[in-house]
DNA sequence: GCTTATTGTGAATCAGTATTCACAATAAGA
DNA sequence: TCTTATTGTGAATACTGATTCACAATAAGC
């Protein structure tokens, strides 16, 4: 049965979505042409009516992605304006988000970061940047207020606190319900603030 | 020129170096058969005189990997009886490995773990899991020798000190030189030691 | 209703990688 | 030296996934 006819605009977008669902469950590499038509509800040879080629849907995943990782940080900014909740804050939405979308972390660690073409690598930077950056802002905001000692680099903490999600998001995984990842973050959450916060 | 004929241990023996080296270069998914069969000096056919198929040469890689993971844990233990300080030297020779062998993170944090086979995710869980009980083991000998933090979870502790050098090897990929994992290790380690040790 | 640009389809093509196959060469043992 | 098991080779095959291609169908505009 043929598939109704639809604007591009809107298939565009149905195709982004099918994508991302794809690549936040099983990762990047496993993102195939054909799964994303069957989600949407097209034959494969259709994407290529809205999309010049499978980069260029990647590409687009990439975008979104970053992009809710940008959410959750202007979330959090707008809840509270203490800088040690807005890590807090952050750790949980990101919690959140993995929970929805499992397989995020492995983008984020995608191979394309090491064997990739510097082209590939330099996507690969445009999620990864951008959310540290945005870590390292809060964190220096944190200093310059006194919440957060100033004697330590505000990447080392950046680091530091994207290292409380990442592994343990996979070893949430492997698991499987045995560790759960908001409870890590609210066992882990308050070490690290032991460790960075002024007494 | 046709290679030298050589024993099949031997030749098996080259073969998972070769690709425990590329795998550590480029990555699982960027492991071909060619590729290891150039490093080794035969043609690709060849290699199948020693191992039945790329699957079997990949889980004497995964084997591997977890040796050298293993290695590090003991070496650590034989060099000091003092857990915080066991942990601090494991992570610093975690560092060194990483730079050795960069793409190794991305391992652990294989796409198959989500996209994959039950059979490949625990094959993914084998590196993983004995790792993170050798750190729990030492977290909780120094929480009964009084040096770490009883009132917290081995585990959380441990998810921790993985967390130190997960992201961070990422970074340091991306930033290409402007960022040292072992000096962040160095700057992470007081940090999370503060969080964790018996005031 | 007719025209036309756009979108959907199904088959074919292409490219890349893993693997098989049949022949060749080597090294060890008798 | 001869035999044979084992290992190396190069070509062919098989498989998978991305993409192209030509035809079909749809929806909008006139």
């Amino acid at each position: 049965m043929r598939a109704k006819k639809v604007a591009t605009d809107v298939r565009q977008e149905q195709i982004a979505m099918a994508a991302l669902e794809l690549v936040a469950e099983r990762g990047i590499k496993a993102l195939q042409v054909a799964d994303i038509a069957k989600r949407v509800g097209v034959v494969p040879s259709a994407i290529y009516r809205h999309y010049k080629g499978k980069g260029d849907i990647l590409d687009t995943v990439l975008q979104l992605i970053g992009q809710r990782l940008q959410e959750n940080v202007l979330g959090v900014c707008d809840e509270t304006s203490d800088a040690l909740q807005r890590l807090e804050l952050l750790l949980m939405r990101h919690a959140r988000l993995l929970t929805t979308y499992r397989a995020i972390p492995s983008v984020i660690f995608s191979e394309e970061i090491y064997g990739g073409t510097p082209e590939q690598r330099n996507k690969a930077s445009s999620i990864v940047k951008p959310y540290m950056r945005a870590i390292m802002r809060i964190v220096s905001e944190g200093q310059q207020a006194g919440a957060i000692r100033d004697d330590l680099h505000a990447r080392t903490v950046a680091v530091m606190v994207m290292g409380i999600i990442q592994p343990a998001a996979i070893i949430a995984h492997l698991e499987r319900g045995r560790f759960d990842l908001g409870n890590h973050v609210q066992q882990a959450w308050p070490v690290l603030r032991r460790g960075i916060e002024v007494r």
